[in-house]
DNA sequence: ATGAAAGCGCTAACAT
DNA sequence: ATGTTAGCGCTTTCAT
């Protein structure tokens, strides 16, 4: 009969039945000696071994796979891939897999339901064995949603409210309210927020922190000092020209930015129209990327255990997978407020005196 | 006869053969149903799709791996997920891949050699069907090398010297010798260069393209003007240091850096220090990140077209997945200098009027 | 300690 | 147009 299955190409690679029948034993045996090693006698053992060598044998794991009804792949959806916030938690989250034994496929979104769709389908061909969601939501398509999979999943930087699979984050209203504090504490009474897109839910968070602060002190906040943004450099350019525009006498003394990026291109924008900062203008950001700490002045910002929450995150995902139960829903890791020169009481850490360095201070 | 597979769950995914008892048709049918619609009646299909439907049934990738010998998985090996100019380059891999029906498998090599070798195998077990270096060698591990896998493989952003496969880059030194002629033609004659790691081929040849434009004008390099880097940040303000630490006549009035961090790190140290920039020494980058648009002054820099890179690499790899053969071994991408304030001719360019944007511009 | 053989779920060659 | 069936390469049960 002629073959039924693709023709092979000419060099392909070793199967098991190749280094059994060079080691002379049966494949089963392979199979033992290569799994459980001290199940077959020594000398069976070294004869496999050699016969692995010379044949360049790698078990192919599509079968391995398709017999164990596992993949040893877990599905990592980020929103966006070059957003250096997310690649500093993937980066704990590679670590801490990859340790586990476990490979990432990469799920950029970049807001395309396509291929959210098509992410979906994988999970749901169980071709990964846990979801990771760093996009703040449980992604699904028209038909299905991930959270019906029956496969543990882990959510992490965004909450997802009403879930209950485990998820990570900080606790972003009071490291916002703390951060607010802090500006009260320099003696700012007049604080403006420059927000990100209100629906978010870090955006929320951060905004009842901002709320509350300025509560403790008795304040209610400004509603021209409210600036809209959207986690973007430019909409931080955009809110200085905001402020700008405002008479001298009706400007805030300080802003706090609901994350670093905005932060930094108000930064540069209010410098650029003449104001110093911190002397007329303090800034403070939020997350604590890598450019809070070269930017001029240093951004004084919230530092988001990035890598740790990527690595905690990705710990849960593998507990779930090896079976265990009864996971925490919520785990709130500490972040802190890191004090540098944009908001620094006149005078006070001029001309990067730390080199640079951040200093992390609580409460 | 008891199972000899593992125990199923109770909520075990619908399988082909469930939804061809449903529809009443034969497995092969609900495959072809799928895969070529055409080809079944009318009838049948419809009430195969109404029976996939029912059952949420979804094909079990690892077994159409198997029998197919494919695995529609591409290995990226990259030496640093957490790093931005790669992951931009990443986005632009993602988009290509996928749009080809490729998901991504991420192997952050992070310095270890292990993982290195894990994924050696993985690429050996035939659990991708092509790799894409970013790392600027073909990762092996002890016993054996990538290039031996007989694997469709693309390199991108660092030339591996001497292999045959695809290799798509921009012409660093051509780009290095534009950014120092540019400096050249703004009237420095004393230009100094920070280079990265001296054995990196990035760095070999924006050193060469350096020496080359310096030599257009019967320059020669002086010793002390090659300051020694790393491409970190840090090693920007190092060279900063070492350059206040000369005697003010001895000073470059420009300096050329192999990548923007180490500028960004230069220009903010140097500052601090009193110096003005561009005024009294102006600097140039090269890369072209996001942040070199930000930086005070904003940076006159290469700009790679990095997810332009990645795209193109992506489509190369398809390419040879579809088993097409011929492909070019090197391909240069254009890059351009983009003209901004840290260079900028006394006055000119001041406070951002072009709004920060960056303004391309060839030769 | 080792071997024989039954599948894992799917595709495609062959038969009808 | 549809059905039957032989594998893809591996692990594991059962038998020896």
């Amino acid at each position: 009969m002629t073959p039924r299955s693709p023709r092979r190409p000419p060099q392909a690679p070793a199967k098991i039945a190749d280094v059994a029948r060079l080691a002379e034993v049966s494949v089963a045996t392979v199979s033992r000696a290569l799994a459980n090693p001290e199940v077959v006698s020594e000398e069976t053992r070294r004869r496999v071994l050699e016969a692995v060598r010379t044949t360049g044998y790698t078990p192919n794991i599509a079968a391995r796979n398709l017999r164990a009804r596992t993949s040893k792949m877990v599905l990592v959806v980020v929103p966006d891939i070059a957003n250096s916030f997310f690649s500093e938690v993937l980066r704990g989250v590679e670590e801490r897999l990859s340790a586990a034994g476990y490979g990432l496929i990469i799920a950029n979104l970049g807001n395309s339901t396509e291929k959210e769709a098509r992410y979906v389908d994988l999970a749901f061909a169980r071709q990964v064995d846990g979801v990771l969601l760093l996009c703040g939501h449980v992604i699904g398509s028209q038909s299905r949603n991930l959270k019906h999979a029956n496969l543990p999943l882990v959510s992490i930087c965004e909450r997802i409210p009403g879930e209950s699979f485990p998820q990570v984050e900080i606790d972003n209203r009071a490291a916002a309210r703390q951060a607010v504090e802090h500006l009260l504490a320099r003696g700012h009474r007049r604080i403006a927020y420059l927000s990100g897109p209100r629906q978010n839910i870090l955006d929320v968070e951060r905004a009842a922190g901002y709320r509350e602060a300025l509560a403790g002190q008795a304040l209610a906040p400004r509603a021209d000092w409210l600036l809209e943004g959207d986690f973007s450099f430019s909409a931080g350019s955009r809110a200085a020209a905001r402020v700008m525009a405002m008479p001298e006498g009706e400007r805030p003394t300080a802003l706090f930015a609901a994350n670093d990026e905005m932060a930094i291109g108000f930064l540069k924008a209010v410098q650029e129209a003449g104001v110093r900062v911190p002397g007329d203008l303090a800034v403070v950001g939020f997350d604590g990327i890598a450019y809070a700490d070269f930017c001029q002045p240093t951004l004084t910002t919230v530092v988001q255990p990035r890598r740790e929450m990527g690595a905690r995150a990705a710990e849960f995902l593998c507990a779930m997978m090896a079976g265990e139960r009864d996971l925490p829903r919520l785990v709130q890791l500490e972040a802190h407020l890191a004090l540098r020169a944009s908001s620094a009481s006149q005078g006070a850490l001029m001309s990067g005196a730390g080199s640079g360095s951040s200093r992390p201070v609580r409460g």
